[in-house]
DNA sequence: ATAAATAAGTGTATTAATTACATTTATAAA
DNA sequence: TTTATAAATGTAATTAATACACTTATTTAT
């Protein structure tokens, strides 16, 4: 078969990850300070080149391990960004994807032996290129997302109190919530399970911590519910 | 300065456009009967390669004003498809954009000249590659949209009856709609104008035409109005 | 002139979901 | 024993969503 693709122009494929985090007080990104030129010493998000051999979502995957040292995280393909200089070096076509990751899990050392920072997303300096295009959308996007889905829960650690996750949701459509009616609605969707434990840390009295029942939701979805928070 | 990115792979970028139009009664997609290999002869979505000099955005509506002659339509970028044989020719990534059209509006000697039909989502034959699951895709973003932004407006005329709009939102979500409570609801947002003209082509009586009214909208979302249905 | 047929247009009552709001409880430290 | 602190919990009011059926305007047929 002769390739009757061959007059058509190519382009380089970037990946860039929105890496979120969440510290019980506010979300927070990792960004990197470029040791590279160009926009060399400028804080940007991480990103790679899209190889021959692998699919968007698994560049997508490398870099963030990269940079985290972490695997089997959730993330998700978010926008491409196309603008025709967007990196001044060449063409290049980004494909912004985001990640959720439970802060106390990453490889620090790592991270920060590529200049990597935690920013709470009120105090993030300018990013290079159209990276701060890429991170509004993501929050569009993450806001709508775990409105529907449940996938809060990524940010946490396993085991969390009701305050932590409340704290996480007021985080991430940023405004307060009052504390009944949150326990309330969450508990109405019966996802969670309380363990017979106590974080002690955060008062005299302790407070229960919960876990998400994965298998308890799929159940609940394949019978027609629909998460909502 | 050198360019560092000189060693990295290089991609085909295609994009591929999903039509939806509405006949009154049902979603349509239109798509394109393939006349050149591969696939020759099976039923595909309309695309076409990004060229170095254009974006995204322009490569779509490049290629959906090719297959129906009309420009400013409402498009929006979908999701980027990467599956390594996805194309049996060469390595492509392919950028999928739905478009919403009136299908009045479009010139169909010049889709017909691309051997190209409309197809209820029900009877919709098998598409080539992984265009199915671009479809399935676009109909999910298609409804999310749809609920909370007025763009369901794109797909009729600019004056319609209320029975249209209310077919319209039934197609889209694929349930019946109570026609008080819907009417209700859309009197409530205070977003359409009545005309003092009828559509006499369904009934005896006539029944009134509508517009929506955008400016009014733009106001209304700045003072904190969000659009759901 | 009248009756029949047809889709357009409209309102109310019920139920469900969301919001607002304050006190008691368990525990450690003083 | 008191004090301080965050955890845990329930009810009433409001708002939004749903269920449901008759009247109106008009044309066509008798």
């Amino acid at each position: 078969m002769i390739n009757q693709y061959k007059d058509e122009d190519k382009v380089l494929l970037a990946v860039d990850c929105i890496i979120f985090g969440f510290d019980n007080e506010e979300l927070k990104l990792l960004l990197i300070k470029r040791d590279f030129e160009p926009e060399k010493g400028k804080w940007s998000l991480m990103g790679g080149f899209l190889k021959k051999s692998e699919v968007l979502d698994e560049a997508a995957s490398r870099v963030l391990q990269h940079l985290t040292g972490l695997n089997d995280v959730y993330m998700e393909q978010l926008y491409s960004f196309s603008k025709i200089d967007r990196d001044p070096v060449e063409r290049t076509i980004s494909v912004a994807y985001f990640a959720l990751i439970n802060i106390a899990d990453h490889n620090s050392e790592l991270s920060e032996s590529h200049s990597a920072q935690w920013f709470g997303l009120e105090d993030m300096p300018e990013l290079i290129f159209d990276h701060n295009a890429m991170v509004k959308h993501a929050i569009r996007r993450l806001r709508y997302r775990t409105a529907t889905q449940p996938i809060g829960f990524e940010l946490l650690p396993e085991k969390f109190t009701m305050r932590q996750l409340q704290k996480l949701y007021e985080a991430i459509f940023d405004h307060e919530l009052d504390k009944r009616n949150f326990t309330k609605k969450i508990n109405a969707m019966d996802l969670l399970v309380r363990l017979d434990e106590k974080d002690m840390t955060s008062s005299k009295k302790g407070s229960f911590l919960f876990k998400f029942d994965e298998q308890k939701y799929k159940k609940k979805v394949m019978d027609g519910f629909s998460f909502k928070v």
